[in-house]
This record gives C-alpha cells, sequence and structure tokens, in this order.
DNA sequence: CAAGTGCCTTTATC
DNA sequence: AGATAAAGGCACT
C-alpha cells in the first residue's frame, strides 16, 4: 500500500444513475464535495467519483467496487416499473430517476443510524465526522484528509466521556453498548445479509439504541433488504397526505394526533409500504421520502 | 432577539 | 396495550 498511484478511470452507465441524488438523499452521510468531485470513504480507502452524462469517472477504486458500492447491478428501469403504483410515485420518479440505494457498510451503517435518531441531517453529519476523527485513521487524497469509520474495538474502547465528545448526547451508550456487544461476541454483522427479512430484523432489534427505524435502515442500506420500509415523521407525513385513503380513518386520527409512532402504528405504516410497493419497497421509500421533504420545504 | 419547535426515534415508566 | 415523558444540542422561525 505504499506510493501505489490512485487508478483512474471511468465507466459508462447504461442504467439511470444520479450521483448526487444518490449521495445528497440522506441514506449516506460521510461523503464531501470538494471542487467538482465527490470524496467518501468506505472501509480503509477513500475514493473519488464525478459524473459527467452517462460517464462516471473515478479514481483510487475498482470498477468491481464501484459498481458494488452503487449498485449498478439494480435494473432501476425494472424497480419503477414495479412501485410506480400511483401519480405520487410517479411524480417522485419522474424527480429524482437516478437515485439508487447504496450498498453500505453494515457497522457503519449501524451505528450511523443509532446516532440520527432525534437528529436532522446535518448534526448526524456532524456526530460521524467527529466520530471518526477522533477515532478512526486518516487516509489522505489529493492533499485532502479524510478518516476512515472507528472499529468497533475503538468505539468499545472509548469512554463515554470521548463519545459525549462528539455532540452524540444520549445516544453515547447506546453507541457504546452496541460496540462492546459487537465486540464480544464478535458479532458478524454481514451474516444478516443471508437471514430473511424477519429474522435479521429481530437480530438487530437486540442492539441497544436500535428500534423498528434504525432496524429498517440498516437492512436497507447494508443488508440487502431492498422490500425494507423504514418509517420516519417524513414518511408519515407522505402517508397522511397521499395514502391516507388506504387507512381507516380512526387510525389516520391516531397519527395526524400524535407527534411520536406508537410500535402497533410503526408496524402499520411499514406493512403498509412493504404490500403496496412490493419487493422494492425500499427503494419506493427512497424516492418518497425525498418527494415529501423537497415538497414541504418548497411550501414553505 | 428570545423562546419555541423540530429533528430520518428509542427507551423507561406508568 | 397504550399513552407519555425524557433524552443533546443545534438550526430555524
Amino acid at each position: 500500500m505504499v506510493n501505489e498511484r490512485p487508478i483512474m478511470a471511468q465507466l459508462h452507465l447504461s442504467l439511470p444513475f444520479d450521483l448526487d441524488f444518490t449521495l445528497c438523499c440522506g441514506q449516506t452521510f460521510r461523503w464531501e464535495k470538494q471542487d467538482d468531485w465527490w470524496y467518501g470513504t468506505v472501509g480503509e480507502n477513500v475514493f473519488k467519483v464525478r459524473q459527467n452524462g452517462d460517464k462516471l469517472e473515478f479514481e483510487n477504486a475498482s470498477e468491481a467496487f464501484v459498481r458494488r458500492y452503487f449498485r449498478f447491478s439494480d435494473d432501476l428501469p425494472e424497480i419503477f416499473s414495479q412501485i410506480n403504483k400511483d401519480k405520487h410515485m410517479v411524480k417522485a420518479i419522474e424527480q429524482f430517476k437516478g437515485l439508487r440505494i447504496l450498498r453500505q457498510d453494515p457497522w457503519e451503517c449501524l451505528i450511523s443510524y443509532i446516532c440520527a435518531t432525534y437528529k436532522n441531517i446535518a448534526a448526524i453529519k456532524r456526530m460521524l465526522l467527529h466520530l471518526s476523527r477522533k477515532f478512526g485513521k486518516e487516509v489522505v487524497l489529493d492533499g485532502y484528509s479524510f478518516f476512515t469509520f472507528p472499529t468497533p474495538m475503538k468505539l468499545a474502547k472509548a469512554t463515554l466521556e470521548n463519545l459525549r465528545e462528539c455532540e452524540l448526547g444520549y445516544r453515547v451508550k447506546y453507541v457504546s453498548q452496541t460496540s462492546k456487544r459487537i465486540l464480544r461476541n464478535d458479532y458478524d454483522l454481514e451474516h444478516l445479509k443471508k437471514a430473511t427479512y424477519d429474522h435479521a430484523k429481530e437480530e438487530l432489534l437486540r442492539f441497544p439504541g436500535v428500534g423498528p427505524k434504525v432496524a429498517d435502515c440498516v437492512l436497507l442500506f447494508s443488508l440487502e433488504k431492498l422490500d425494507a420500509f423504514p418509517v420516519d415523521v417524513w414518511i408519515r407525513r407522505a402517508v397522511l397526505r397521499h395514502y391516507s385513503g388506504s387507512f381507516p380513518s380512526e387510525f389516520v386520527n391516531t397519527i395526524s394526533r400524535h407527534k411520536s409512532l406508537s410500535e402497533a402504528t410503526y408496524r402499520r405504516l411499514n406493512l403498509f409500504g412493504r404490500q403496496y410497493f412490493g419487493k422494492y419497497a425500499g427503494y419506493a421509500q427512497e424516492y418518497l421520502y425525498h418527494y415529501e421533504r423537497t415538497q414541504t420545504r418548497s411550501r414553505s
């Protein structure tokens, strides 16, 4: 790994892909744009990408890695044809066509979404940047410094005080306990890729700080469960605005009345998404999420 | 400009 | 079961 020259290459995109949508849609938190390149650390490596129409240029990563990370084997047109069940989804797809779900590292994804509870995206990014700077390893590309995501060992050994300095707040104990559990049992999150959705979700729910929403995000973004359908405040809003007809009015009233979702309510909305949109419900969720956020923003 | 609200929720407690 | 409160701290209004 000494003085190895970065590999510069490009690949031709035959299916829809939009790099900016994909990296800015809130599924991942540690990509940075410098000049017109996106820089990201994945695993031990930092690499950069930029899109030029139907060309994707990248440096310091193999083509196989890039294809895998951006899930280029996902047949987006086929996925669209499965999830465009109504005019809302048609609009969402029209607007954000090319947004892809990434294949993230399960460990980083787990900790990231434990941190993400009850925070906005900007704050989540800051927390994870702090964590990486403090507990990760520095890697340099083009003179810019980046940091790998901390290992379970690093976070398990960190004091609560050190973690607190990363603006984690009450999440400190969840991150610490989850890291310790992973380390102690030498727990391999990867094996959940082979498990069923239900089994993998059950397993994830046993980690401190992981509820149904966090579990669904980890399943969708890192464990190959494209049928996972995370329900957050935006999805709840989207359901209220566009899909309230699919539920009894008393249920709709209950959702609007309460600020947060009960477990039963979560289950119901989650089930709706998975049944209504089918095996690519996760893609539907991402498009809906992004659509709802931009709709609401431009309205105010 | 202060104070209130909201944030890709989970957990503890009643 | 089902409701409710508490838990950082920052940005936005």
